[in-house]
DNA sequence: CGTAAAGTTGAAACCAATCAAAAGCAGTGG
DNA sequence: CCACTGCTTTTGATTGGTTTCAACTTTACG
């Protein structure tokens, strides 16, 4: 495909995933650098693995369209959903250890990705400091977020979990233009079961519940918030912690 | 204090933690490089923060001695344990993504750290690429980890958590010279309920269960282990996951 | 030595898991 | 277009593991 095709090549300074995935306040030629970290672009079909457990690590991706889950697996067959990964964020963080994979990223619904090969990314990273920084923030994140999710398994009950998840869900929705109140799930309900701690029943249970309440309107994984207060005020009023 | 003095000066280049909190295979003069990482060291007292939620963040610690425990509060009462950290492991990666911490360390007993500013640590890291890779590599195994603790937390029963954690930390303390049958506990049967997701009294009952199977010898917080195999068993033999 | 903190143990309550059945929905192919 | 199949979701009844509440013991420490 040539530069004169009708299709846009899409680069990071026109890409409108900037400010979530890259450093901000880059000079022209600073943003150039940074270009040369994404090597090519991936779609992936839903279902399919963008990466499994095992598997050579050799990139980090930057999700562009679609939506992930990150999972990690035993031998005797014991499984958690580790996160769900939305347009904007970078996965492929645990493969830098080892230099091979340890979880498995799979496809929610179909998707691409940009390949960021990780040798690139410390080279210029070594030259542009905003990159280095950035890279040192997106690590740092992901550590802080997996604190919150194991303060939630460690300490919360079943319903408090469920009303965090939604919570997140849709604020991380509702920053990327999303709707504040609406949201469609891509995920089973045994998939939001892994990653809470609780079995299939339990997540459906409690979504009747949160209906019952009136605090959600739910038809299928389409969810309305209608009381996002009382949602809130499920996390925040533990009666004490574990 | 003058080079003079009969107390040695402790670098890194003879630090026996050498091999565990930095990289391995250096040159002298990057060797060189890299000590100038650590700033200064300091001593924090059994029951002291290292640092604390909400604290700006300046530096990365590296525990030279002693045992310390991560924590994240809410306003409302919760608290989680999000780790417990031994000599050699690095601690505060947290404060990076916001400039301040996120949780609290707090020393378990008596402790040391080499206080590294992190301003230093990115900045050498541009010129010496082992420390660079090691940098991404010790914030890759934090995520790691945290994905063990969540499948913990998020698929095992009390027996097979309480197991989980006896066994991780001999390991731990078997990998720097100490025994691999038996430990001293350092924290309280709270703080470990609190890390595992458990109560103090079920903490207590898997341990006195323990020692009715004859699987470990407890005195307090003295622990010998009698059967590391059954306690792997316990680990591995999961039903199904959750 | 006395008080506080940490740990153990028992009984009852409760929350979530398990087992089971049925209903809803999506995709396939006749 | 509809029947068929498999997957997802819901709901009910029951079980079971962990928490809660409580009492007591042991250890640590000024």
């Amino acid at each position: 495909m040539t530069p004169t095709t009708a299709s846009i090549q899409v680069t990071c300074s026109n890409c409108n995933l900037r400010e979530l995935c890259m450093p901000v306040g880059l000079d022209c030629q600073q943003m150039q650098r940074i270009e040369e970290v994404v090597a090519t672009r991936r779609k992936i079909k839903r279902g399919d693995m963008l990466f499994q457990n095992g598997e050579d690590f050799t990139s980090l991706y930057a999700i562009r369209t679609g939506f992930f889950k990150t999972c990690v697996a035993t031998e005797d067959g014991r499984y958690q959903v580790t996160g769900f990964q939305m347009a904007g964020e970078i996965i492929g963080l645990d493969g830098i250890v080892h230099n091979h994979h340890t979880c498995d990223a799979i496809a929610l619904e179909n998707a691409e990705v940009c390949v960021m090969p990780f040798n690139r990314i410390e080279e210029i990273s070594r030259e542009v400091t905003a990159l280095q920084s950035h890279v040192h923030k997106v690590m740092s994140r992901e550590i802080v977020r997996e604190h919150s999710v194991m303060l939630l398994l460690g300490s919360m009950r079943a319903e408090e979990r469920l009303a965090a998840f939604i919570l997140n869900l849709v604020q991380r929705l509702h920053s990327r233009g999303f709707s504040s109140s609406e949201l469609i799930l891509r995920m089973t309900r045994e998939e939001i079961g892994s990653y809470l701690g609780l079995k299939l029943e339990t997540v459906s249970r409690t979504f009747s519940k949160f209906v019952e309440d009136g605090m959600v309107e739910v038809k299928q994984r389409h969810i309305r918030i209608l009381n996002q207060e009382a949602l809130q005020r499920l996390v925040n009023n533990s009666r004490e912690g574990r």
